[in-house]
DNA sequence: AAATTAATTAGACATTCGCCTAATTATTTA
DNA sequence: TAAATAATTAGGCGAATGTCTAATTAATTT
């Protein structure tokens, strides 16, 4: 929980995550849409790994990144704590 | 909302969170929980409070510090982006 | 008005963070 | 097998972070 808090504390980390929503990219793909080199990609991507924010799957001599549901679970949880406290927009129904 | 992903990134400040949830208490009361000097807290209280986090009121000499809403929902907000992406476990009903 | 109490502000210091360049590892292609 | 490509690891550096002590501000009490 702490590795997912200090991963989403970082504007490009939460870019990387948005950008991974179209799907799985890998490492250069991820960089290519950054003005920053691709070892400091690369170490935005292990920190979101700690934090189980994404998965890696070596493919020959690609990585492909992907969302990994954990990370954002151990952060809905936490957030829950606080949901029953106040009242959140709530979709009209439940699918 | 970069002040609130900001603020949620330190265990203390988190702590202090989760001891509002019972409802209002003085920076002195908040301190107490705390292994840590009352300027250290209150640090973290003006990080809190720039994240709209918790909110501030004084009362004569003490000031009541308590739950808002706000910093609450700009982490929501982005973290419904993702919420579409994966299913979170749901409460059975709808209050 | 002087002393006490609640809390903050100021300034210093060690640690962590984010970025870079250079070097390394691993895989594919010529 | 040599060259090229994908990605990481290593190391350095300035900026930001978290904590402390000392000083300050503001309100209450005696």
């Amino acid at each position: 929980m702490e590795a997912a808090f200090k991963a989403i504390n970082d504007a490009t980390r939460r870019e990387i995550l948005q950008f991974l929503i179209q799907g799985p990219q890998n490492a250069g793909q991820i960089a290519k849409q950054f003005a920053m080199t691709k070892p400091s990609i690369s170490h935005h991507l292990d920190l979101l790994k700690q934090a189980q924010l994404i998965d890696a799957v070596k493919k020959g001599q690609f990585i492909h990144y992907s969302l990994n549901k954990k990370g954002f679970e151990s952060i809905h949880q936490w957030f829950q704590g606080f949901a029953q406290h106040f009242e959140f927009p709530k979709p009209k129904i439940r699918l």
